[in-house]
RNA sequence: GUACGAUUAGCUCAGUUGGUAGAGCGUCCGCUUGACUCGCGGAAGGUCAGAAGUUCGAAUCUUCUAUCGUACACCA
């Protein structure tokens, strides 16, 4: 027994040394796990990607809870053998990372537009960057087996592609557009914010009933008397009969120093019990006066400026703050004598959610995205829709959930997510802040907008040949198409009808350059000879049948007589420096071959052949299959100016589960692990984050981001309250994890939360783990010394007595195993505590005492046969749970008791 | 206002299709028991928020009420 066990179980002297383990091993990367045979190749994938935080700080207990739960799907799922992929991210949170950044600067008296956009965007993007980092760590230290080498940033090159990619083809679609519009204005963040963004508080204010003058018929009311300086009409219900002899009358009239017209028009919109049943509509500082205006063409009159300042009025009004007009109108009205009434009320108000700044309403030209235009969605396997019918992306984001296509747990929010999708409007991508995907649309000296052009480079595979039949290895040799390979060829090429290729360009072995001529006399389209874009030159194995397990290049590379992969991939990059020479933007069809393709791949997005090999191997393609390279060709005339506005942070997180898999061009990752199998988040982002992936991923790729989403609750502390800043009852998660270590810490997290249900945390509840991971740390000694020059024999004919132990824990595997597939975690964990506690250390250890003590060999030896089984049962039960003590005593049991020498994160989840 | 959720032991929560109320922590009493004092043995503690109904039988199903919470909508 190893000597570690005479001293109580220390997490700090274990986890940093078992996660490093774990990384070097690169089991966290589903590629690397199939390529040491721990994974089947042909295993059914599961794959998540982490909700990325924003990189304004650090990680709180809210995103520990978020982490234990996602590790403890991936470990499990690992072990019950999928190919099993989490994708690390962060976020870089826009306007939230912007402003917090600002406040930095104040602090040194400096205003961001002192420093101007560029040396400004420098200091945010440093501060990012240590954000990041700080959070990364905080990952690891939480023991998150997440694939470190496909870490992602919102805001890094590939995303930028993706989000490019995304705007151009939606603005094309007139999905995406321009327009002046009435905006929620923050005055102190200086920009426009979504609907989403807004958040209403509660606050005591006064309403007044009044006249715009004397000779004026109808009375008003208004919690804003200073807007009415932009009042251009008074809307009434259509069948109230008070005012039915007024409706489509104009009046004019002088209003606190401010000439009105006014038209009296009738809107169903108008509650005829509310005030005295007439509205006075502000068209350009009101939603819903805007909306009516709308209906009813009235004029809009712009009063109140960016600083939340009135740009008209009399002495004591114009240049004001709004607060202050208000007094100085209130008194006007009341001199005048126009002032019916004035009561107190609580209204609420509309505050902005990230700087708690008042919003104004303001028109604005902005750009949206329309949910309501009814488009053909392109590559559309969603199933249940046409993919011929056009649908609005309202339509298909309810569909894909009333279908079940995405599965909501738990499924009440299914209903808060119809409710929202129904009343929504139209989303503001725009804001007018610095830090963010800049919006890629350009202006000419008039004005018009230009876009960068996406250039589509499609490469595809020859159809058929007599090589391909006989099963032997090509390379360079030339054999013909077969029938079966022309046909292939036809049916390609009708398939490519109505899309734009200006050229083929083909591989001049005949296989290619017949699929290519064939295609091109359908589409009537010229062909190009590139001779570099031959297949590999496969030396003496050209000829030979194809190797077993090998793919061609590998075994070509093996046999040491081809091209090398240094050669090939010197010929791939003259081939991509030759596409980037072309000076052409149009789209382009190249017919080559299945190996060499992998290899222009692997130059074009820059990464070495060995890599790109290491973690994919080389395409399959089959037949006239295609990939692509999406290349975006932006304008370099230098009169044109960009615009100065940024995307809405949410925008580029919507795309989060495909531009982390390589989209907008063909990657394995996108293949294999989309859609995600779930999407794990909270239950706060379901409008701001869920909705909007479901928009992006249903139009983008036609089909739906994640197949389940389960919603956490939130984590909130002993007393039950929010987590916040301002309560000053923030944990730090690796304080915790100082004091517990992290298996404490995320027991304590999992268990006692279901699906959206918020749970609560303290101290004390964390201590209980910690405790309970010394039981297992002492139950293990005990198994050990019991046990250690025994070997394990696995297929043991066991005692009567012991045969029922493990009856009953084969029952408990089976439920618990169940209770994994259906998310219920929290159940499992606590069943295995009590398990390992109670019946295992209570029971089953207490009665071994008296076996071992005894005589009866047989008896003792199934004993100990029954308590190595259970041991190893036990760890592989709860890693997912608490990973790391779990692998700690594994690596320290003697190998003569174990199965095989892998460690115990890819060890196979029992059976039974 | 509308919708949703919660209400079970002092605290935090389980309770799967209705079949005699469960766990952890805490509390109290005892124990230097050869794995473990980060421990062991034992005990107390609940009209399952309230009312009505369905049922042979309700924490569980239905209706209403109360309290708390969340989201959405907000009316000038």
């Amino acid at each position: 027994m190893h000597e570690k066990f005479l001293q109580p179980y220390n997490p700090k002297d274990t986890e940093d040394r078992i996660y490093t383990l774990w990384e070097e091993s690169g089991m966290f990367n589903p590629d690397h796990a199939v390529r040491m045979g721990v994974t089947d190749p042909k295993a059914e994938a599961f794959s998540i990607v982490l909700p990325p935080p924003n990189v304004t700080g650090q990680l709180h207990l809210g995103h520990a809870g978020m982490l234990t739960i996602e590790d403890i799907m991936v470990r499990f799922h690992r072990m019950d053998g999928k190919k099993t992929l989490w994708i690390p991210g962060t976020d870089h949170a826009a306007i939230a990372t912007q402003s917090k950044v600002e406040k930095l600067l104040a602090k040194d008296n400096i205003r961001r537009h002192d420093l101007g956009r560029d040396a400004f965007l420098e200091h945010v993007q440093a501060f990012a960057h240590a954000s990041q980092e700080t959070i990364l760590h905080q990952v690891k230290k939480m023991g998150a087996s997440i694939d470190w080498s496909r870490l992602a940033f919102t805001l890094d090159d590939e995303r930028e592609k993706a989000v490019h990619t995304a705007f151009i083809r939606m603005y094309h679609d007139g999905l995406i557009y321009q327009k002046e519009r009435i905006v929620n204005w923050d005055p102190k963040g200086q920009t426009v914010i979504s609907d989403d963004e807004v958040v209403h508080e509660e606050r005591a204010g006064m309403m007044y009933t009044f006249k715009y003058s004397a000779d004026f018929p109808i009375a008003i009311a208004t919690t804003r008397p200073e807007t009415k300086l932009g009042d251009t009409g008074v809307a009434v219900h259509p069948n109230d009969p008070r005012y039915q002899a007024y409706i489509g009358k104009t009046y004019t009239c002088t209003f606190a120093g401010q000439e009105l017209e006014i038209r009296i028009v009738a809107d169903e919109a108008v509650d005829p019990e509310f005030g005295t049943g007439a509205v006075g509509l502000t068209p350009a500082h009101s939603m819903t006066d805007w909306e009516i205006a709308e209906r009813h063409d009235l004029p809009m009159k712009k009063v109140i400026n960016e600083y939340a300042k009135m740009t008209v009025g009399m002495e004591g009004v114009l240049g004001q703050k709004t607060t202050v007009a208000r007094e100085a109108i209130v008194a006007w009205i009341r001199e005048q004598g126009l002032l019916e009434k004035e009561e107190s009320i609580t209204q609420n108000i509309s505050t902005a959610e990230r700087t708690g700044g008042i919003i104004e309403p303001l028109p604005k030209m902005q750009w949206w995205i329309d949910t309501e235009k009814k488009i053909i969605i392109p590559h559309n396997t969603i199933p249940g829709l046409d993919p011929q019918t056009p649908y609005s992306l309202k339509e298909v984001m309810l569909h894909v959930v009333q279908s079940g296509a995405t599965n909501i747990l738990p499924d009440r929010f299914e209903k808060v997510y119809y409710h929202w999708i129904e009343k929504l409007r139209p989303w503001n991508i725009s804001r007018q802040i610095w830090y963010g995907h800049r919006i890629p649309v350009w202006y000419t000296k008039e004005g018009a907008p230009v876009l960068p052009k996406e250039q589509k480079l499609v490469f595809m595979r020859h159809g058929q040949s007599e090589y391909n039949v006989a099963g032997k290895i090509q390379g360079q040799y030339n054999a013909p198409l077969t029938e079966t390979g022309r046909e292939q060829a036809r049916t390609a090429a009708a398939s490519l009808v109505g899309t734009s290729f200006s050229k083929i360009i083909c591989s001049d072995l005949d296989r290619a350059h017949e699929t290519a001529n064939i295609i091109a006399k359908e589409l009537g389209l010229s062909v190009e000879v590139w001779p570099e874009l031959r297949e590999i030159d496969a030396g003496t194995l050209s000829g030979a049948p194809h190797h077993e397990t090998l793919d061609t290049l590998a075994y070509v590379i093996q046999s040491g007589t081809g091209e090398t992969l240094a050669e090939l991939e010197a010929r791939a990059r003259i081939v991509v420096e030759k596409i980037k020479n072309m000076n052409t933007s149009e789209d382009i069809l190249f017919v080559g071959h299945s190996t060499f393709t992998s290899l222009v791949f692997a130059v074009w997005h820059n990464i070495p052949a060995q890599d790109f090999l290491a973690k994919h191997g080389v395409w399959e393609l089959s037949h006239t299959e295609t990939e692509q390279i999406i290349r975006l060709h932006y304008p370099t005339d230098e009169t044109l100016t960009q615009d100065e506005d940024t995307l809405d942070t949410w925008f580029s997180s919507g795309l989060w589960t495909f531009s982390t898999m390589g989209w907008p061009d063909s990657s394995q990752d996108l293949k294999e692990f989309h859609p995600t199998s779930v999407l794990e988040t909270g239950y706060d982002i379901i409008f701001f984050w869920v909705a909007r992936m479901i928009l992006m991923t249903t139009y983008l790729l036609g089909t739906v981001p994640f197949k389940t989403v389960y919603f956490h609750g939130l984590v909130r502390d002993e007393q039950g309250r929010k987590i916040s800043k301002s309560l000053g009852n923030n944990i730090d998660p690796l304080e915790l994890i100082n004091d517990y270590g992290a298996d404490a810490v995320r027991m304590a997290l999992i268990i006692g939360t279901g699906p959206g249900q918020d749970s609560k945390i303290g101290e004390n509840k964390i201590k209980a783990y910690k405790k309970f991971a010394n039981k297992l740390w002492n139950i293990s000694r005990f198994i050990l010394e019991q046990t250690h020059e025994v070997a394990y024999i696995p297929d043991y004919t066991y005692h009567a007595d012991d045969q029922k132990l493990l009856d009953a824990q084969r029952a408990l595997i089976t439920e618990i195993t169940e209770e994994m597939r259906n998310y219920k975690y929290y159940l499992v964990g606590e069943k295995l505590y009590h398990y390992m506690w109670h019946t295992l250390a209570d029971d089953i250890i207490e009665d071994s005492k008296a076996i071992f003590a005894a005589d009866d060999t047989q008896k003792k030896l199934s004993r100990q046969q029954f308590l190595i089984h259970t041991l190893s049962t036990c760890l592989k039960t709860l890693h997912p749970f608490m990973p790391y003590i779990t692998e700690e005593i594994w690596q320290l049991i003697p190998d003569h008791h174990k199965d095989n020498s892998h460690m115990l994160m890819v060890q196979a989840w029992p059976q039974k």
